[in-house]
DNA sequence: ATTAGCACTCAAAAGAGGTGAGTGCTAACA
DNA sequence: TGTTAGCACTCACCTCTTTTGAGTGCTAAT
């Protein structure tokens, strides 16, 4: 059996419909709000070979059908409109680009409100994986006689910092000495490169206090190991989920929302691809139910896009939401907010770029 | 009526049995666990009465009762036994002391992790409330062409930093000049003594470049406004109030939830005082249901303590949850993680105190 | 003053129709 | 041969009723 016009207009009836009510939809209704010129009998024939070929699905026998992940798959790749953003829409995401926030992790705080509240789902974004831009500069400034601040910036112009506890006492000019042996070892490296051998280079240039290095290694484990760092998550609109009815169950609420406590899941979830525009910059990649390897997934879709420091992808942002999902509003605002965001960061950090 | 030893009796039975049931207590029950030596009829006779008294609440004529906020109030102050710390609370609490968690962000992470754990309700934090300290060094770092790192140090030892755009293109000596002028000027002060007057004489010291004092004032407005930073309030352990049958309801849930999602409130609920040493160091403030000015709060307590860098409580732990809370147990807790906070933090930055 | 006993209350669980949206199938029609 | 009207059938869900049982208040006896 193939799939004619005529199935692809039902089929997207029957998710359209389904996006907005909730509640399994019959042939009649298809019938009656889509003007597809055929009585609800034929339309019933129809889905019901819909259903054999499995791009929908019947919760039992007298009830309505529900889109299948695969008819999901099919609407999004074939079948659905290009949503305009409303008039609304850019506005509030203009807007969050007037504030100008020139901190990275506001901008990502406040985009990530901003596409939340927007779409009503659950934004998730992910901040700059620093570890893979190169060093541009690292510098050592003493804070107290126990303390001093490592700061590192890349050549995309992020920055992170950490104060650490220097293992014994040294003097301002040790650490300034210090500072420079580090940038003149390490500039043009990114972290991941970083080996034991450089290290071991650095030890060798140093003629006293080699107990200095030990914070400064911390510190980069620290950035190596930032998939586990719960800061590097970001999430808006968790309670967005009590607005649909797929989560008015206690149970299911409580999974989702003991999901999104779990950064490093969250995290793993949204950096795999699955792209349409695979490769190609801009490109937004939709997962939609069973196409999530976790198995607290199932059950939900999930679509992001990267976001750029120049040419390079630095971090993704997205949403989550119920299968049932209005994909097509949802790309859009995302890809909106994406664009912002590359605008944003090119303006902020580009400066930096190629020195 | 007054409250004889035997209605004290068979409240503190009532409230405990109800604290670990959730379920209305009848006479019958009490009258075979707890042994008190009376029949079932006398407990009715005095359940009665302490109604009247407004210790306990019927939710409907054939039900059994339930503790009311003064019930709550009497069974704190008066009737509520200490508990022991539980082997495996000590542990699990001293293995949190031996990380040596020597960033700020990631002990107070930390230790909310470990209460919330412990206790099975949700664990907040605030983080040391900044603006009270006084400056003990204010450094700038320039970090590329168009931007730079100011860091500031107070006495306790707390550190904060921020980068910032330079306004125009000034060169590194410049902002060293600066730096040093800012931390003569400024040294000593608090941040929220810090005056525009001040301002004024700043600027009068400098020749040129006025814009650069631009980005400092917005760093310093910011550590003022730190009630509305996100980052200052640390929860942990949100997905536990699934645990009670209390939020069973998804309504409830949903209430409680959206509550914890707004920050500046919740550091407002728990920075409010209702001490039983007031006053005094390690005093626990416990607010019960009704007690709580915010009426999302009206049915839920919160307890929290206190904890200190040298003499002076720069922030609040403690934990949310029902009324039906188990009091005793979330008391000891707080108080041996908020001693353990104060002792890591006397470690970490008294060494600063007073120079 | 305490308690056994009993009538009474009422939420919650269990059962019993009834309703209606929706289906699949068949036969008639264009 | 594709389309549709018609009809019997299914089944979740709603409502109404009944049953159950934990718990109470009151009274009379100890």
């Amino acid at each position: 059996m193939d799939m004619g016009e005529r199935k692809k207009k039902i089929l997207s009836s029957v998710v359209t419909e389904y996006i907005v009510s909730a509640e399994p939809v019959g042939s009649r209704n298809i019938a009656n709000k889509y003007n597809l010129g055929l009585s609800s009998a034929t339309i019933r024939n129809e889905m019901a070979d819909l259903e054999d070929m499995g791009y929908l699905e019947q919760p039992h026998t007298s009830a309505g059908r529900v889109p299948s992940d695969k008819g999901y798959r099919m609407y999004v790749n074939e079948l659905m409109n290009d949503y305009e953003l409303s008039v609304r829409d850019i506005k509030v995401i203009k807007s969050m680009m007037e504030l100008r926030l020139n901190q990275l992790d506001k901008l990502i705080t406040n985009a990530a409100k901003v596409l939340s509240e927007l779409t009503n789902y659950t934004a998730v974004f992910t901040a700059p994986e620093f570890k893979k831009g190169a060093i541009k500069t690292i510098e050592l400034v003493p804070i107290d006689e126990s303390s001093m601040l490592i700061i590192l910036v890349t050549n995309e112009g992020i920055m992170k910092n950490k104060r650490v506890m220097l293992p014994k006492s040294v003097t301002p000019e040790f650490i300034t000495k210090f500072s420079n042996l580090l940038k003149e070892k390490l500039s043009g490296l990114t972290i991941e490169e970083i080996s034991v051998g450089k290290i071991q280079e650095i030890k060798q240039a140093m003629q006293t206090n080699f107990e200095i290095l030990f914070p400064v290694l911390d510190f980069i484990t620290d950035i190596i190991d930032d998939v586990n760092k719960e800061t590097e998550v970001y999430l808006s609109g968790t309670t967005n989920i009590f607005n649909y009815p797929e989560y008015s169950d206690i149970g299911r609420a409580r999974e989702f929302l003991e999901l999104l406590d779990n950064k490093p899941v969250i995290k793993k979830a949204i950096s795999g691809n699955n792209e349409r525009r695979q490769g190609k910059k801009n490109a937004i990649s939709i997962k939609i139910g069973g196409e999530n390897e976790l198995d607290a997934l199932k059950n939900k879709s999930i679509i992001t896009a990267d976001y750029y420091i120049g040419e390079r992808a630095v971090g993704k942002l997205g949403v989550i939401g119920p299968t049932r999902m209005d994909y097509a509003k949802a790309v859009k605002r995302i890809e909106r907010i994406s664009a912002y965001m590359n605008k944003i960061l090119a303006e902020l950090y580009q400066n930096n770029k190629g020195d």
